[in-house]
DNA sequence: CAAAAAAGGTTTGATATTCAAACAAAAATA
DNA sequence: TATTTTTGTTTGAATATCAAACCTTTTTTG
């Protein structure tokens, strides 16, 4: 049994390992997304009202389309979506005044709360991923997933 | 500025940067799997369904429960899953010898070539997301998923 | 061993989410 | 000005989900 034996044998159980955890991670995040804000203060908001809210962010109003597109929802969908926003207070609906067909949607305080809120979450998640890297260390995690993002749009 | 100023401005824009493709990656990913789905011999399937599938897997039979268990159903979600899945010729419900309660899923051969071509997928998307890693950094790619599974399982 | 409890699976009724298509109003274009 | 496009809404249908009630079968317990 050569050394190339054991390298080949050894990347094919990382290989393995690996495909695990990215098939598993997703499924996780969103469930413990969804625990952690039961344990909030909103508790009555869904973990994909918090990826819309994430969508809207905190920067300049956008336009329901713009919202829409970014999910990948159509503006029907998004329509019902953004009424359930503004009825649990997360979201205001205004006229545009430059063009009089768009609504600008904007977060309100409570909807800032809640980004803020979700970005602290991933921020920290983001911690753990890289812990204990240096330099060198973090520019491999961040080309194994530009890898990806590269096959994934290739695929596109 | 010092070093130390820039080599924590660099990690800071390395972690939005990894903040953000982890976000995207797993939208994309299913949105892939519907489109080859969609060009496929298996376009009347979902990507829930495959991924149903691959919860059966090619292995031992499993009980209706121990897969909803897995895929974090309902009894009576999965009793209307594995309903379609027969109707579409993906499993076999045979049941169980011993306890007659039991239901046992099996896949059909149809069900078996998707769980293939899904693993299939997901093989070529790993090889990608690892493509040009040397032994060393194949183990930082995996020590930052361990990060994160104990990261995730610390908030289960 | 008989009665009670538990476990596996199904059915039912209610709620959520989504889409496509039809629609109205405003803006852009020809 | 007349036509087309864009934006957002409404409507009707399809799908996915859950909890609770239910029936069998198995296990536990008195």
């Amino acid at each position: 049994m050569s050394v190339y034996d054991d390298e080949t044998k050894f990347k094919k159980a990382e290989h393995d390992f690996i495909n695990e955890a990215l098939a598993n991670v997703y499924d996780n995040i969103l469930r413990i997304e969804e625990k952690e804000l039961k344990k909030s203060s909103f508790s009555d908001i869904t973990v994909k009202e918090v990826h819309l809210v994430h969508a809207i962010s905190l920067h300049e109003p956008k336009s329901a389309s713009q919202i829409a597109k970014k999910m990948h929802l159509s503006r029907g969908t998004l329509t019902v979506n953004l009424r359930n926003l503004e009825r649990k207070g997360l979201i205001h609906r205004t006229k545009n005044s430059q063009d009089q067909r768009v609504t600008d949607i904007t977060l309100t305080k409570r909807g800032r709360v809640l980004y803020r809120a979700h970005n602290a979450f991933h921020s920290k998640m983001v911690d753990r991923f890289l812990a204990g890297f240096n330099l060198d260390e973090l520019k491999v995690v961040k080309h194994a997933l530009v890898n990806l993002q590269d096959f994934l749009d290739e695929l596109t």
